[in-house]
DNA sequence: ACTTTAAAACCAACTATTTGGTTGGTTTTA
DNA sequence: TAAAACCAACCAAATAGTTGGTTTTAAAGT
């Protein structure tokens, strides 16, 4: 038996996920009310406490199993920029909700990152400085101001910006265009003198 | 008498905007309280509702008043996109509520922005695109690509960014310094090639 | 095969508290 | 003296979280 059927319990679990993931996304923390997500669940409202423990930690949950999701696919190369913007880009846009639970969660001031990208960014920082010491990328612009920048374009078109959908509405359709226009720009700016 | 005191019940309401702003900056409107609010500003609950009628009128009147604080200082010149840029980052830095305020706002999708800056946004837009085809910026980026750009990267560094904070933690001593980079990168991306 | 049995999964009803919003009246102002 | 400003107490609804139990599941015993 190779492939295990999900048991029962499993099933209810990822229903009550899937849930809380929509209801989040849509009102944050303090906005989600349980009653709403157990009802979409098709769930008890006390399943959710036996699984999840509460309402902060049920965020938690949601949180990082998307945010774990995407870490599989996140490659940092200071050498190529580029794909690594237009990477972030592809993932934010495919993943609307993930991107309102992280802003969600900047918000509301729930402690540090969930998992440890606070590290990771450092270690980005890093080699960003050490690429730029070795003349592969512009050193006019201090390291973390780029990843700032790269981090932060690349998410900028997304529903979890409200000036980007405000000022360009039809993002969707014009994706591809975007997508260029991010790599150009990221291109044009890391490109050493 | 050129100079009006300001009567008791407008010290009244300005106490009750001081402290729903610093609710609403903090909490969002679904986590701010009413009862907070009120204790904060010294003042009965009820006169929230007499003057402001609703806890989501409230939130408007927060937003709005900080909002157009704000859009005095605001001038659009097309053929400096650099300035314009630095402006906003001087006004967002110096309105770390004001930009969670536009955040939450954001987020909470409570319907569109007060005022209208969509129309102004488009406005800018179609400025851009003018000085684009008359030569005076770079071509290459869309119009409505390179405004998101600038308003997002002005407010990158903002407490209204959880990327940007977590990544540079201590952006309020490095201000100068961020400033400049933004300058120069807004600079480089929309010099005509 | 069939029963036993205990744990796992589940749920309806409940609770204590908090919440946005109201009421009916007192105090202050001009 | 009447309107404006203010407030303590109140209310109905909503809310996170709990309880005490019933149903399902699946393995063990016969």
């Amino acid at each position: 038996m190779p492939i295990q059927k999900p048991s029962k319990s499993e099933q209810t679990r990822q229903r009550i996920l899937a849930a809380a993931t929509a209801e989040f996304a849509t009102y944050g923390e303090a906005g989600s009310r349980i009653d709403s997500i157990a009802k979409t669940a098709k769930a008890n409202k006390s399943l959710i406490y036996d699984y999840f423990g509460s309402k902060k930690q049920l965020f938690q949950a949601v949180l990082e199993r998307h945010l774990s999701d995407v870490y599989q696919d996140v490659h940092f190369d200071p050498a190529d920029l580029t794909g690594y913007a237009t990477m972030l880009f592809d993932i934010a846009m495919d993943r609307p909700n993930l991107m309102r639970l992280v802003m969600w969660n900047g918000l509301e001031q729930n402690r540090a990152w969930p998992l440890d990208e606070t590290s990771s960014f450092a270690t980005q920082v890093t080699k960003i400085r050490e690429a730029q010491a070795a003349g592969g990328i512009n050193k006019e612009y201090p390291p973390d101001f780029l990843l700032t920048l790269i981090i932060t374009l690349a998410s900028a078109w997304t529903a979890a910006n409200p000036l980007g959908t405000s000022i360009v509405p039809d993002v969707a359709e014009r994706r591809l265009s975007f997508r260029a226009a991010l790599a150009k720009a990221v291109s044009q700016l890391s490109q050493p003198d």
